[in-house]
DNA sequence: TCTGGGGTCCTAGGACCC
DNA sequence: TCTGGGGTCCTAGGACCC
């Protein structure tokens, strides 16, 4: 990311490894731009490096995305695919429908009931037949196969929710694992809250069964909260509301959403309470930041 | 197909209030 | 007292993304 941000402030991080730019207010060519960025990455970080370059998006992730799937060898995608514009909607017409953002193994099902494969034929359809056979994604998707997106390139987007979850390696029954688990994960997310600064309303969480059914329980609090002890006591009664003893669990989750930043509101009476769970709160961090996880462990 | 984890968005039903 | 509509919040599940 540090290398991207030399060249332009505005980049939006998508995952781990990949971001958009929007290099429109730069004066060098494009194909100039993303070679020069590409040379860069490849000797200042030893990597491959490929990119998608359009007039947006939408059409600059898809574009990358043909680019490295055309790699016939066994290496590393090093590849730069410009499209044109005014040629978004005739590269991405033959592409199979699900290239399309949006399109996974399920809408492309119900697509090919109707007949259709290709991006062009998605962009060919009457919107409003779409519509009818689709549901409202059908609006979506006929903008998206006819090359259309508005959407800016956005250096920063809130968070809506904070979450963790783990599969066991083995089905669990046991009680007092399965709220060993529980505990864990709400400090895991309570930690990641206060890192963030954010307090969170909703607390929910997931329970897969043995036979990959996986249901989410939520509970919304009177208070946003971040403090672990709060998130577990939430997280746990909503576990007892499905779970009997001996029923065993593939996996657990929780999570909390309904963010907001800053400080809570506190009623008057909970002020001395607060400031005491504030403190605890903070100290227990700053132990396991500096001695590990185990050093303070709670009796469940 | 036998399935990891952390997210976002959409839909739909029900409760509640005006 | 009955009826209806609309808005909003909460809950649950599912599809999709990287």
């Amino acid at each position: 990311m540090v290398q991207l941000r030399r060249l332009t402030h505005l980049v939006e991080p998508l995952s781990i490894d990949e971001a958009f730019l929007d290099v429109s207010d730069l004066s060098d060519e494009v194909e100039e731009i993303a070679a020069n960025l590409q040379a860069i990455i490849n000797l200042e970080l030893k990597l491959p490096c490929s990119l998608g370059v359009a007039s947006n998006k939408l059409v600059a992730k898809i574009a990358n995305d043909v680019g490295k799937s055309q790699i016939q060898t066994g290496d590393y995608p090093n590849t730069i695919t410009i499209v044109p514009p005014g040629q978004e909607a005739a590269f991405l017409a033959p592409l199979p429908a699900r290239a399309l953002w949006g399109v996974g193994p399920k809408m492309e099902q119900r697509l090919a009931k109707i007949g259709i494969q290709s991006i062009g034929e998605i962009a060919n359809w009457p919107e409003e037949e779409l519509v009818q056979h689709i549901g409202n994604m059908g609006r979506e998707l006929s903008r998206r196969a006819k090359g259309i997106d508005h959407r800016p390139v956005t250096t920063e987007h809130d968070v809506k929710s904070v979450s963790k979850e783990m599969t066991f390696t083995q089905d669990i029954n046991v009680q007092r694992e399965l709220l060993r688990a529980l505990r864990r994960l709400s400090e895991d997310v309570g930690r990641n809250l206060r890192r963030k600064e954010m307090f969170g309303s909703t607390v929910k969480i997931k329970l897969r069964w043995p036979d990959f059914t996986t249901i989410t329980r939520q509970s919304t609090l009177p208070r946003p909260t971040n403090h672990d002890d709060e998130i577990f006591a939430t997280a746990r009664d909503l576990f007892y509301r499905e779970w009997h003893t001996g029923k065993a669990v593939r996996l657990l989750g929780v999570g909390v959403s309904g963010l907001s930043e800053g400080y809570r509101q506190m009623s008057l009476w909970d002020a001395a309470d607060e400031n005491n769970n504030q403190s605890l709160q903070e100290t227990l961090d700053k132990l396991r930041q500096r001695y590990g996880r185990k050093v303070v462990r709670r009796g469940i």
